[in-house]
DNA sequence: TCCTTCATGTAACTAGTTACATGATTAT
DNA sequence: ATAATCATGTAACTAGTTACATGAAGGA
């Protein structure tokens, strides 16, 4: 008899699509998730291995055993209604909303109750931030132009870059125009 | 005796710094963070009517009476606490990290199991989707156009059209080099 | 009369984060 | 030795969504 089988979430088909490349365990999804999809899609491992429990109950996935030595390790295979689930979800058209959630464009927002000094050093502080996701997905770049990787794969990943360099840019635009302000050319 | 307090989020901080700019209903904070916040904050009615009452009970907005006739209103006010709470929630200068959800991104990176004709209309309908929201922030234009909204409110307005048209064009990008694939010319 | 907007809230659920807990293997 | 990586999970909490429930005022 089996558990409370909970229906799919966008997670569920994270991690089908992991696995849709061949067996890996819940260590290696993660891993792999935090080198491609964290960026617009982030998995933890307390979502991770109840998730691959419920996919097993509805026979989306199937567990073998792969320990290493004493190292117990679960590789967990895509059974073929596994990938039908994939496919299906995959050309539903349905348009879901973008999500974006910035705490730092929320305060900008705000700005107008912190002094020019303040906002322009918050301006600043994005501007880091938004260098910094670059450069994280720059060194991945290279993975994602390996052959092996499907043409998908970097495509995704230059719409991230693209997307960060942009805001930085505009970042940069309203530094200039801040730092104007207050006199401050640094 | 208070009820049991629970400490500040986000969330809170959108109220208050909706309040900062005079006493308002919990309607009327709703009404407000949609036509503003809510492309990278949203905000539901079992948010706000609970974390009023939050806000309350710490001392940093003061509920008011303002019933139109049989219909029962409440409009808040902040307090000076809660000013300076706001005010030191936005001088923090803790970057904190962007969330990006977005589920078609999701199904982009999986793409390799989609036909190429599949992978075409879904790069369409995400353009659809980007155009639309394009579309309704540039509605709202206007009104942070005013000259009683201060400038940071047209930034941060401005920021989000930009991002949403770059990520429009990038897709247009990628329609072209998906359709020449298919040698579909639509 | 009927629809929209104004107005407030709760209950139940779903999703996600953080902290905790353990221990083997491999590289330095 | 010891630090990093591999490996798996639970418990408690926090946040957020959806559905439900009600009703007055104002405009067409």
């Amino acid at each position: 008899m089996p558990a409370r089988v909970k229906s799919l979430t966008s997670t569920s088909y994270v991690i089908l699509g992991v696995l849709a490349k061949g067996p890996r365990s819940g260590y290696d999804i993660k891993t792999l998730a935090d080198r491609s999809v964290r960026f617009f899609w982030n998995l933890s491992y307390s979502q991770i291995y109840p998730e691959l429990k419920n996919l097993t109950d509805l026979g989306l996935v199937e567990p073998e055993s792969a320990d290493r030595g004493d190292r117990h390790r679960t590789l967990y295979r895509i059974t073929p209604s596994g990938v039908e689930a994939l496919h299906e979800w995959l050309v539903d058209a349905a348009s879901a909303p973008l999500e974006l959630r910035d705490e730092m464009l929320l305060k900008l927002f705000f700005a107008d109750a912190m002094s020019p000094q303040e906002r322009l050093e918050h301006v600043r502080a994005m501007r880091r931030r938004e260098q910094e996701i670059v450069r994280t997905l720059r060194q991945i770049e290279p993975l994602a132009s390996s052959p092996q990787s499907p043409p998908c794969r970097l495509h995704v990943l230059q719409a991230g870059i693209g997307l960060h360099r942009y805001y930085d840019e505009f970042l940069a635009g309203l530094e200039k125009e801040l730092a104007a302000e207050v006199g401050d050319h640094a």
